[in-house]
DNA sequence: AATGAATGAGAATTCATTCAT
DNA sequence: AATGAATGAATTCTCATTCAT
């Protein structure tokens, strides 16, 4: 019960910093804003995280674990094959759950704040390494399986990664002209050029025909 | 003279604004540190410009003009063939003039403030419809003249503008890791793959070889 | 039942208000280590005492009550001798009982915070006054029936109550360095100077020897 | 000039500082206040000490030397005659340039501060520590040649010690009360008493004469 | 009777802006 | 034209106090 509460306020004071940020800009986010989007007094902040510094720095950890999570679950859910599961993260990326403005708009802040804050920074590089060791072992499978000598599985790995970062820095700058299935076909598209045979533009889970009319 | 003066005196402000912002962050940069950088004393922004708001506005200006001009005139210097422009323009988006580590941050620091600030917001949404407009005809023409039905030129320039930013946003993020050369070629081979014939792999031009020296 | 528990949590709070101010200084100590310490919740203090300001009044007067009796019962049971009698508020001020570290960091605390508080002033200054009242009527009588006419009684009074405050803020200060013993002694000498015949330093107490050890 | 400005200013606050704690005590102490005092505005202390902690220790600093300087002085100043230097220094230590309430009240509040922080702490041991190594000196030098083989020369500087600073107590406390001229007798009635023969209450210094008038 | 979460007033601190030199 | 000292508004942070449980 006691600790509980302190879950459900943190939890509570982190989805208001993410609002507060998606919607004035990390250098525009002061405490009282937060206070007053989570209904607390601005106070509070002193008292469930160490300083803002502190809120700041586990909202992040909260998006990066969710985010984590999220792949991590989805790539084992659909079992072996390397180019479902290349397929199973473009769907996470690019899902309703994660991309969605408010929160790619506050990855978008941790990245420019990075530079300046080593802790934002590490954080950030070690959650990138481990998602992009996954992302180019299973293009490497693909490419060993498929006879796709040409391509550098790495490179393509990379390709794909800043694919998906364009499309998140795209929703939180413009999400009127984004379309959350248009960027998964895009990524497919991109993968069926480089591995031809394994991404078909025809291969559209039923995912993908919900979310269209989303 | 005098004007001269003043136009040296803000490109030298311009330029330190850019300095602080790619190693601090937006949030933290003061006007002591741009002083300290541009060795100047922190007075004199309101001198020059009307303030630290005013300051930053005309920086994210600066860039924006420095990089409209560039992938304007790569366009018309390489003639009207399509394929070759979309080629240029890749070439000065990747290119070392604008791609480079500083630039590119204070370009994510932009962004990430933009929701915050309507005058930045304004102005990347200005740049970017421009810059897709052009990226898009230039695809349309492609997807006319070869055939290509079957794919949206709209969300191939989408995709390829999408692509461009997420190498932009890697190289403020991990400069180390970040391959000029590789990121072009892996554009090529995206629109290789939607525009079969167009963008092959033996096409790198003089200014890839050089660059990949480097 | 009721009154006692009140008086054993006062009696808690007043002690944990002690060792907190004499471990951190008047201005570190705060509630919650007071309430920490007493293991007790830091709201609490508001139910027993009115505020903070409240308990440390309470704290004082508990100190100087505490004092006030020491040296009164210790004058009373050694007799009407003035000198007897001097020796026992020497032996009660430098004793184990009220010079201890804890309690005399406290009494320096509370005397450079009165300036500022006339509560702590008032308290501090009666009881200052009567100490003084008796201390020099004993001198008085010593100087009358010694014929040592050439010394005022006042200055050696003030001057004795000057050397044990002195000898406090040192116990105070540098724990290590002090000698309870010797502080007495050094008393002794004093009175024995201005009061030839009087305080022969051969005159040490079974208290002395005792505490010596120690 | 730009250094005297600020040395000017730097001055001006820490004089500012005593004022304010002599009146309301350390922890009653606030930047405004300090601000107020020195017809300053109160952002100043960022810009001459890094905090109010480092205003405080500045403060504390200046006393320090101030103090150390004056008894060395003092000291060489004299003459090599032990009883004449620890003659000087009491002159001194009560004297009106360092025993003025404003003065030894803060130094009260210094002293009552110290448990909790540790560079108050160590700042005071040392100054302390040298003083005491003079003093007791003095006080070795005085016995050995006057063959008082009787005392103690070290307990005899602690005595010492302790009685000017529970006068600057007295003082601190009950200014109205003080008497200057009264604490210098008194002390050298100690150490007449202690050093038969040395400390004449007949060698009253022309010093000493003027002062009883102030 | 006691807790400890929550509040919010007050203080320290930062820093854009101003202005005398 | 430039400086950099000084200001003071804005923000963070601390913590005494309150109050529902």
């Amino acid at each position: 019960m006691r600790k509980d509460l302190k879950t459900v306020r943190r939890g509570e004071l982190i989805e208001a910093t993410i609002r507060v940020i998606a919607r004035r800009g990390y250098a525009g986010t002061t405490l009282a804003m937060i206070g007053k989007t989570a209904r607390l007094s601005p106070g509070i902040v002193s008292f469930y995280f160490k300083s803002k510094e502190g809120l700041f720095f586990e909202t992040l950890r909260h998006l990066a674990t969710e985010y984590e999570t999220a792949w991590k679950v989805a790539v084992n859910a659909v079992g072996p094959d390397p180019a479902a599961r290349l397929d199973a993260i473009i769907e996470i990326d690019l899902g309703k759950d994660v991309c969605v403005r408010r929160k790619v708009a506050v990855w978008v802040a941790f990245w420019a704040e990075a530079p300046g804050r080593p802790a934002y920074s590490k954080l950030c590089t070690e959650l990138s390494a481990e998602y992009f060791n996954q992302m180019a072992a299973l293009c490497r499978e693909i490419a060993m399986r498929g006879g796709h000598a040409a391509v550098d599985p790495d490179m393509v790995a990379r390709a794909l990664n800043a694919l998906i970062d364009g499309y998140w820095v795209e929703l939180a700058m413009n999400p009127a002209g984004f379309d959350r299935d248009e960027a998964k076909r895009a990524c497919r598209l991109f993968l069926a050029g480089v591995f031809p045979g394994e991404f078909g533009s025809d291969k559209a889970t039923a995912e993908d025909i919900r979310l269209t009319a989303t």
